[in-house]
DNA sequence: GCGCTGATTCCCATTGGGTGGGAATCGGAT
DNA sequence: ATCCGATTCCCACCCAATGGGAATCAGCGC
């Protein structure tokens, strides 16, 4: 920017402004803004202006500031993302209806589980998952999918990394991990008791796409205790389903 | 921007970008953008270089672009759409697990319906509604709800504007237009047999939220002749129950 | 009411990043 | 081999963005 110390872009400072909203952080202040991306009060104030008028942030009854409808609808319109979960809803709410549990899933992103669509009914258990929320691959069942059909370097770069404790059983061990993922290969689905929430079991399976590669996780949320196989009778289904629609002959 | 002629700020141009892609393109080459936004080419490169930098767009296999999964997260994670969106799924699962037929979800955004969520059985009917797609207020069943219910100053801007014929059978009398949202405010709901697709009828009730107001439109689309009072109820009901949900108590 | 604190807006001199024309290069068709 | 369009590279120009600082506003406690 002009005068700019930083020497960064315009477009650089506007992800970062978007970047400070999380999932659980959904309204601020500009000047909350402005502290969280470092940027000095005036230039954030400007530039929150800027983007509000723009339609990606929204001014609150209380002149907080939200991400803006116009954002959702630019991103959600013609987002490839959207053609994955709009084939898998139809699956995905079966198996939400049979096994009346949190019905989920996921893809691969910048190395971590990245969930796409999240079916909840009234009765359903503990669950920490978000829609457009993450979680690391070693530890949700999801992830442990989408990393044991990953290219080899993503699972060597996962395995020579620190594996976060998310839970007291979850897998931090490089050489378990590896004996996890093979496992993984061999059954076609992924167990992990306790992994995320001790109270708590996903069972994932992949899903191929039509060149027959891995591309999504879809899975469900059980008690910790709950039988895993009716679960997976059905996820393995709707995988299929999901398969079909995206053009795998399988 | 420094040197610009058209006098625009760098936010202004990115949306301009991101405006480029619809439904019905979801990707583009770089050129197409700037000819479309009519940015000189060299200077539509670079935006699209610095968005796809930012991780806002994404570069296909073949070069050509499209929205990035950034972009989407950004987007959904922290959109209050989202939380109608989420407080309603189950409710509209009930719908169309009942019906069969598509059961959406649309808000009032800049004098249009904005549909925030589409469920469509294998079995389901003809439906021109995308999930953030549009359609005006005077020819969908959500639009005439969601007008129906709105402020007299947004209605009289309707009335007195153009009212596009969408299909042979809408309303573009502003005359019979006053007479229907009457009636819609008389019934609690709005019938729309064809004012979109001569094939098909759309059957529309209103979702109020905690203030009482009128937030959002609960609607199925039915084929043109099938009966329109077992919707009406399961609408009704699934209306109630997301009200419930949103802190109305009605 | 009266200060205090922080958010927000206003002002303005400074300047470096954005700009876009043009040329060169790449790449896919025919 | 030969187009033709897309894309990248280059670079002089210069104005919009920048950010420090002051003023104003808003909420809160006393």
């Amino acid at each position: 920017m002009a005068n700019s110390d930083s020497g960064e872009s315009v477009t650089e400072r506007i992800v970062r402004v978007l970047e400070t909203f999380t999932p659980t952080r959904t309204v601020q202040t500009a000047a909350e803004i402005g502290r969280r991306t470092g940027l000095p009060p005036s230039t954030a104030h400007r530039i929150v202006g800027d983007l509000i008028e723009a339609g990606l942030l929204e001014r609150d009854d209380d002149r907080r500031v939200r991400i803006g409808l116009r954002l959702w609808e630019l991103a959600t319109r013609s987002s490839h993302a959207l053609r994955l979960r709009q084939l898998a809803m139809p699956a995905m709410e079966r198996v939400q209806a049979r096994i009346r549990e949190h019905t989920q899933l996921a893809i691969l992103e910048q190395d971590e589980a990245l969930f796409l669509e999240r079916l909840s009914g009234p009765d359903s258990g503990s669950n920490v998952t978000r829609i457009a929320g993450r979680l690391p691959v070693h530890a949700s069942s999801s992830g442990l999918v989408l990393l044991a059909f990953a290219d080899r370097d993503l699972q060597e770069r996962i395995l020579a990394g620190k594996l976060a404790r998310v839970a007291p059983e979850t897998i931090t061990d490089a050489g378990v991990l590896r004996r996890k993922l093979a496992e993984v290969r061999r059954l076609g689905h992924a167990v992990a008791p306790g992994y995320i929430e001790s109270v708590a079991t996903g069972v994932a399976v992949p899903v191929r796409d039509e060149t027959g590669t891995v591309t999504a996780a879809l899975s469900v949320v059980l008690p910790r205790e709950a039988a895993v196989d009716p679960a997976l009778v059905e996820l393995h289904r709707a995988a299929r389903e999901i398969e079909r629609a995206l053009g795998f002959r399988g």
